[in-house]
Order: structure tokens, then sequence, then C-alpha cells
DNA sequence: CTGAAAGCGCTTACAG
DNA sequence: CTGAAAGCGCTTACAG
């Protein structure tokens, strides 16, 4: 057999290959290629298994880009998110990439951005690219986009942010959260359970009041004090846990439910420093299972998972549906967060979990 | 005038309008209409105003999938990377996005993927749409992709990341960043400086012993005692502090350089508990301006910044002179870190920053 | 079962 | 200075 009129860059020149040179490859036509490739039409397995072969022969990869254009799709979605460090983001991101990425979808990360113009900017891009959705990714559950959104004709989803009426939005369930965390700590055997959180004005904070309030009530219990807020910071932790259990108080509290791991880490160094065992004396829940604190914390923290890489991955299902042409009801859906149990409550804990 | 044939959907149908539109409503040929929003080739001004005119009146934006199909550039680049976690990869993602972001370049991100398999499905999507360029970053200097990269045709830049020989690579320079570190020790007058740091293995963590020990032999001073080596966590940090500060020893150090901000947190925890000042007694300097810690710690941390918004920055020009053909020397480039003057060392210490 | 042709929305030689 | 035409690499009616 002859040499081909072209040279045999199978996999030679990547990116380079054509459907057109697998077809030529195959000897057949253009169309026929295509269909093949894509399991569609009908045609003989002969046929399709040869256009294969040729496909695989040159380390054939169709062009997205090409195939973008015709069917008017990107199949790409864009992420835009104003958290730099990535703590709530970067989940989000890797669940929402990993379960688009089964099915072809890629996503664009438009990080960092806070001014409302380089996030219009980012926005014209990714509609430039005529991406096939777009979330809207943020730090706090009451702070949206800096501006309103119009129609852009593409779907869009709020993630771990404010929504807009009508829009459609996740976000982790803090009232359940909380609810969760002070219910465990009845089962427990607490009775006078305080709660010390961070800032007042954070939506989260009232939700995870709110979660301690309710559980108490079913449990007939009620709250031990006014709820404390602060910073969120070990420090503030730390000087609510100097008055709270201080000596001279006539009743002191059992259990302390915490509005993040940072302030109940900054509670439990107060209270060891002040004699006061915990768990035994105090157990302590914390929120957020940052391991870097949660883990670090002696004894360890139970603590509430926001489940921020589960919370990508239905967002990014939700997506898939959206584009599909699915209808999906607009609201804001609360997803569950779960209870990690350590050591700081007593109990169980996981033995290997430090 | 009659209307025209179409109706008038100024920005009614985002993404609907083309170049076609535009060149009818100006009354002009689409070549023309194409040059005259590219800036290209020669016309009449008023051509192109009236273009231009048209253009925003419709609300035109170009497709950049077309615009991709003929220019055979996707203007788009991948960024794969495992740290799932977004400590080390969203201020990298954050500096890189937002540097190709100018030159209208935007980031693919492939998060989370650490077995060989998902990584290369990643590369191949990412081929696929033919991205422009490829960064692979990562959580640690010796660890790079689970397998090596063939020749893709595009350029690959790794970032805080283990760089194959002939690659392109940008890392923090940790030897510098330790040598900074130490030596502002000696500045303030410290002589006994002592090295507790994380993992043996880590190429990180021999780097920043030979800038301690360079800082050290160039200020003629010998390392006090052997360096520490544990696991980069604020237990670690204790525990080293427990021995090497014991009130039986000798000879205690006056210095302590951690090897991160965890490190530091426990170490000065524990000093604090052994009735040590700091930083009268003893000054502390960390590794990471991890905030989180470092502002927390009291007192507040001076520590070492790996800078790596800014290396994220430094990836995306690079990335972009390689995508315009220009000439980068292969080799693996040590960006500077800079130091941050809280607390822990006495001195100065910025009084806002906490 | 298979193929020639049109077209996705642009850019860019090639001609006037 | 301006435009008709070809073409980027695919998919998909429309015909056989």
């Amino acid at each position: 057999m002859p040499d081909d009129d072209l040279p045999e860059n199978s996999a030679q020149e990547p990116g380079r290959v054509t459907i057109r040179d697998v077809a030529r490859q195959a000897g057949v036509s253009i169309t026929t290629a295509s269909r093949a490739l894509n399991e569609t039409g009908r045609m003989t397995q002969e046929t399709r298994d040869r256009v294969r072969a040729a496909a695989t022969e040159l380390g054939y990869r169709p062009n997205s880009i090409a195939r973008g254009l015709v069917s008017k799709r990107s199949f790409a979605v864009g992420l835009i998110t104003n958290d730099t460090y990535g703590r709530f983001t970067l989940p989000v991101a890797a669940g929402l990439s990993s379960s688009m990425a089964d099915r072809g979808v890629s996503v664009f990360l438009c990080a960092g951005e806070d001014d409302a113009d380089r996030v219009q900017a980012n926005i014209d891009a990714m509609q430039d690219r005529r991406v096939d959705g777009l979330v809207i990714a943020g730090k706090r559950i009451d702070r949206g986009l800096p501006f309103d959104l119009p129609d852009l004709g593409i779907p869009v989803l709020y993630a771990n942010a404010a929504c807009p009426p009508g829009a459609i939005g996740f976000v982790p369930d803090d009232r359940q959260g909380a609810h969760m965390a002070v219910s465990h700590l009845v089962v427990l055997g607490r009775r006078r359970i305080a709660h010390v959180t961070g800032k007042k004005d954070f939506e989260a904070s009232a939700l995870r009041v709110q979660g301690w309030e309710q559980a108490l009530a079913e449990a007939g219990l009620a709250p031990f004090g006014e709820v404390r807020y602060g910073t969120w910071s070990e420090e503030c932790g730390y000087d609510a846990a100097l008055d709270l259990l201080a000596p001279g108080r006539a009743e002191r509290p059992d259990a302390v439910f915490c509005g993040n791991d940072q302030i109940a880490r900054g509670l439990i160094d107060a209270a060891k420093g002040m004699g006061i065992d915990v768990p035994e004396d105090l157990a302590v829940v914390g929120f957020d299972n940052w391991e870097i604190f949660a883990k670090a914390t002696r004894p360890p923290l139970t603590t509430v998972d926001m489940e921020f890489l589960e919370l990508g991955r239905v967002v990014g299902h939700t997506m898939l549906d959206l584009i599909d042409g699915k209808d999906v009801a607009p609201g804001l859906r609360r997803l569950p967060c779960r209870i990690v149990e350590r050591r700081s409550c007593g109990g169980g804990g996981a033995g290997a979990d430090t």
C-alpha cells in the first residue's frame, strides 16, 4: 500500500488532526465520520468501527470550539466569586467542576473581584464566551452581586450568596445545622447550653440563634443567658469564656454552642486556663468543620460541616438540568449540614479522626 | 424611513445579535464591520464610527467561539490543581485570572483531582477546548503531576509544584524567605536562634533550613541546636517548645524561626504557659502569613508571606509572553517572599495590623 | 446506510 | 477605502 499523500501524523501534531483526516483515513465522508464518532445516525457496525479505529490511530480529538459554534453551546459555565481566600469557594468549585466534568462541561473561574466594574467585566467576558450558565458564589449568604443582573438568557445560580427574588440559590441550612448541634448536646445530657457567635448583622448568626432556641424549646429547655455576639474570632471566644465561666457566677453553662470553630477554639483555650475540663465540665460544639482548627483544638472539636463540596455538586446538577431545559422552581434551597463528632462533647468521637 | 425587515432587537435577545446585524444596521459589508470593530484595516473615521454606533445600539458582543475557530486560539488557559482546600491555589488562581483578564483570556478551573485518570481526563478536556496554555498548580513544591506530560504543543507552566526538567516553573523562594526571617531576628539582636519546622521529606523544609543556616553563618552565629522536624502542626510547635524551653536546660534560645504559622502558634502558646514572655524573652517568626493564624496568635505573628497572588500574576504574564511566541528560558524560578512584621519579635510591628 | 451541501459567526487574504 | 468569497472544524437537515 502506498504512502498517504499526507505525512502520517498519528498524534504527531496534537490538535491538528481534523475530522476530515479521520474521514479520509476511514474512507468515508465527513458526515459519516461525524455520525460514527457521535453514536448518532444509523450505519453498519463495520463502518462505525472503521471510523473509530481511524480516529484512535490518528489521535483525533474533536475541536470543541467548532462543535460549540454549531451547537450554539459552549459546554462551559462561569463561576464568579469574590472569595479570594477560597475557603468557601474552592470546595464549591471542586464539587461543581467534578459534577459537570462527567457531562463534558468545564468551568471558567472568575475569582477575587469585588468591585462592580470588574465583576461586570467578568460577566461580559462570560457572555462573550456564550457560557451555558453562570454561578455566583460568595462568602456570605446575605451578600450577593454588587448590582442586579439583567436577564442574561442563560441559567444563573447563586451558591452560598444572597439570591435576588425569583432566582435560584443554594446555601447551607444554618438553622438546621445549629439545631442539630444543640440537639446533640441535649441528647448528651447537657441542660445549660449557652451560645457564643459572630457578628450580629450576619444572617447566618440569626439563623444559628434560631436553631439554638428551637432545639432548646423542643427539649423543654430555656436558653442559657443571652446570645453573645462577637467577631467570629478566637479572641471573642476567649473573652466570652472568661465572662461566662467566671468563678463568681451563680450558675455556669454545662455546654456552649459556638458560631464557628475559631470561637470554639478560643473558648476552650480559656476554659482550660480556668481549670475547666472539656468535655467533662463543659461540652463545646463548633461550626464550620474547618479542619485546621477543629482537629488542632484540644480536645478536637465536634462541629458542624456545611458540606460545601456537596453544595457545589448540587449546584452542578441543577445547572445541568436547567441547561437541559428542565424546569426548576425559583427560590432559595437550604442544604443540610452534617455534624462531625470528635471529642469536645465527650460521648463518641471518632477515634482515628484526630 | 421604513422599518427594517427584522425586529429591532436592540439588546433584546442577548447573544443573538451577530456581526451581520451590525453590518446591515450600519449599511456596510460584514468585512468592513469586522474591521471597524477590530480597529484593523483602513477606512474613513466616519465609517468606523457608524459601525461602532450600530454595534452599541444593538448591544452587539462578538461571539468569541466563532472568533476562536478562525483565529485558532481559544483565549483561555487551563488551571489544573490538586489543592481542594484552596489555600495555595485560590490566590494563585486569582492572580492568574486577573493578569490574564486584561488581555481577554479566561481560565478554566480543573480542581481537586488527585488520581491520574481524572487528571488525564481534565487535560484531555482542556486540549479539546484548544486552550492556549496550561498551568499545573500544586500544594507542594516537590510534587508535580502524577505522570509525565507529553508535548501538548502549547505552553505549560508549573506553579508551586514540581517542574520536570526542561519545563518552566514558579515557586516561592523558601530559602530566601527563611534567610530574611532569620536575618530579621539577627538585626533585632537575637543570637540563639532555633529552628522548628515540619516534615523532613518536604523540599520546602530543607530549603528553609538552608536559609536559616546561611543567615546565621553570615552573622557569624552558629545554629542553636539541631533542627526540630515535626508535622507542620500546632501540636508539634507546642511539643518542641516544651522541650526546647525546659527550665532545666543550660541554655535556651532567645528566638525561634518556625517552618509555618501553626508551629509558631503552638510554640508561643507553650512558651506563654511556661511563663516565657514573647517577644521579650523569646522572639518568634512564622512562615505562611496565613492570617487566620498569624493575626489570631497573641502576640500576632511576624511571619513570611509567600506572595501567591503575585506568583499567580507572574505566571499569567509569563503565559501571555509564551502565547505571544516570545522565548522564555526553561527552569525553575524562585520568587521572593516578603516578611510581614507584627509583634512576635518585638521591634516595629504595624500598629493597626492586628 | 451514506453523502453533498449549507451553515454556525467570525476573520482575512484577494480583488477591485 | 470597501466588499465578495473562502475558510476555521464541526453538525445536521435534506436527498438519495
